[in-house]
RNA sequence: GGAGGGGUACCAAAGCGGUCAAAUGGGGCGGGCUGUAAACCCGUUGACUUCGGUCUUCGAAGGUUCGAAUCCUUCCCCCUCCA
């Protein structure tokens, strides 16, 4: 027998909660993080406004890393976004003006510290924005140190360039650049920081392993890179998107109730996954409490998560919103509102001009056909007749009243 | 470069001069059943509407015609085969 050495905890638990799909040289890797504690990065694109659960998963690798004493570097890619990545793209993206770049950084470090511990020195997140190296490169130096490393055979045959070369679709030199940044970037934080891992999403292996090839190429150094699975939803759609928006990380953008609201309507095979996935639940509790009641999980997992996110007040303030709405048909306090007026010289609003100020539907066509289909309710009370109209004496003693549009969208209606 | 096929609504795909706001399937949305699940069943799926209609849509721009998604011209894009 071979000199057995179990699997280093981290990647045990990578494993254990899903997280793995593929990894360099695992056996390495796990000896080295069982002697030391290292650094590890995850580069994060900044081409949205914001982040949403589609980054999630990679979001909880860097917890779990400070779950076991590394510490994770996030990259924000404020270079590369400048160039764009092509994987997976058809064609060129829309290059993002410097301002826009700017904010999107901003909002995308504002959450990632939410989800991030700082209090421990050994492991708190070091931030760092590849625009502040890639910016100064000088040309003919990167060309000779760097681009040398790398042959246009081998960059050809990548998945992102081949594709879109197939497809005789347009590939900028600036975009076929791209890999060779981000390979770099890994150079970077290795040189600077010592950082020996990246992980990222498995489309991200192609441009993973160009780093540690280029390391052990320019450094004759080791690191080593580790891949997610591409999460899908049982009902077989992507993590991340719905039909009515994606479930974003920002609460200007999606509401903490809304964000609740997400994670109790998981279909019941994805629960048990995604408690792993994304609570702090320990494994073996959760496959302790896997047989239980399907909904008290649902709800158990709607709280990790967004207490993660948003803070265990939040969470547990969308709990009880959730139940007076759901199962006392009554009003919750942190229920969606809007404010309205009733001015009481000029006619009252009407029901589809009021649907059209919540904006929870915009087509006054669409609303017609809710009316008609018995989809919109007040106050518990279908409402069918599109001349319906708001009057005073339908909100409560606190001036508000409930709309629902289906049986999941509820607002509440205040009168001012 | 040569030969052919094709671009239709969120997606796939029919239509090939009027009855076409455009079959059908998927998806979405609403209703029913349930558990705020899945499966299943029913309805619906361009916009506006005083519910009579009106306006905009079938790759783009022009043209023929009383009338075009359908015919003609030019342009753009995609696919297959040959070189």
């Amino acid at each position: 027998m071979w000199n057995y050495r179990p699997m280093n905890k981290f990647l045990k638990e990578f494993k254990d909660r899903g997280y793995f799909y593929q990894c360099t040289s695992e056996k390495e890797l796990s000896d080295l993080i069982d002697k030391e504690k290292i650094k590890g990065y995850i580069g994060f694109d900044c081409t949205a406004e914001s982040l949403h659960v589609g980054s999630l998963l990679q979001i909880m690798c860097l917890r779990l890393m400070q779950k076991h004493g590394h510490r994770p570097i996030v990259l924000i890619g404020g270079g590369t976004t400048r160039i764009g990545d092509p994987s997976g793209k058809d064609k060129t993206r829309k290059i993002l003006t410097e301002k826009e770049i700017e904010k999107n950084i901003k909002n995308i470090e504002e959450i990632l510290k939410k989800f991030l511990d700082n209090s421990d020195p050994k492991t708190k997140p070091i931030f760092v924005n590849n625009y502040s190296w890639l910016k100064e490169l000088n040309y003919i130096s990167f060309l000779r140190d760097i681009g040398k490393h790398f042959t246009i055979n081998k960059m050809l045959t990548f998945e992102s360039v081949k594709s879109r070369l197939d497809r005789e679709q347009s590939l900028s030199y600036m975009e076929f650049n791209y890999m060779i940044l981000q390979a770099y970037d890994f150079l970077e934080l290795n040189n600077k920081e010592n950082c020996m891992l990246q992980i990222g999403g498995s489309d991200q292996w192609g441009n993973i392993v160009n780093g540690t090839e280029l390391i052990k190429r320019y450094s004759n150094k080791h690191a080593y890179g580790l891949t997610t699975p591409l999460i899908t939803l049982a009902s077989g759609a992507k993590m991340g998107k719905t039909e009515s928006g994606a479930i974003w990380l920002d609460e200007n953008l999606l509401s903490s109730y809304d964000y609740w609201q997400f994670w109790r309507n998981v279909d019941d095979r994805d629960v048990i996954k995604f408690l792993k996935m994304f609570s702090d639940l320990d494994v073996e509790e959760i496959n302790k409490i896997k047989n239980e009641n399907i909904n008290k999980l649902k709800i158990k997992l709607a709280n990790e998560a967004t207490s993660m996110l948003h803070g265990n007040d939040k969470a547990l303030l969308a709990e009880k919103t959730a139940k007076k709405t759901f199962e006392e048909n009554s009003l919750g306090e942190n229920l969606p509102s809007i404010k309205i007026k009733l001015n009481s010289n000029e006619k009252n609003i009407s029901i589809v001009d009021l649907i059209v100020l919540s904006k929870l539907e915009n087509s006054k066509s669409e609303i017609r056909r809710l009316l008609k289909g018995k989809g919109i309710k007040i106050n518990n009370e279908a409402i069918v007749d599109d001349k319906f109209l708001i009057k005073e004496n339908l909100f409560d003693k606190n001036k508000s009243l409930k709309l629902s549009i289906g049986k999941k969208k509820h607002l509440k209606v205040i009168l001012t």
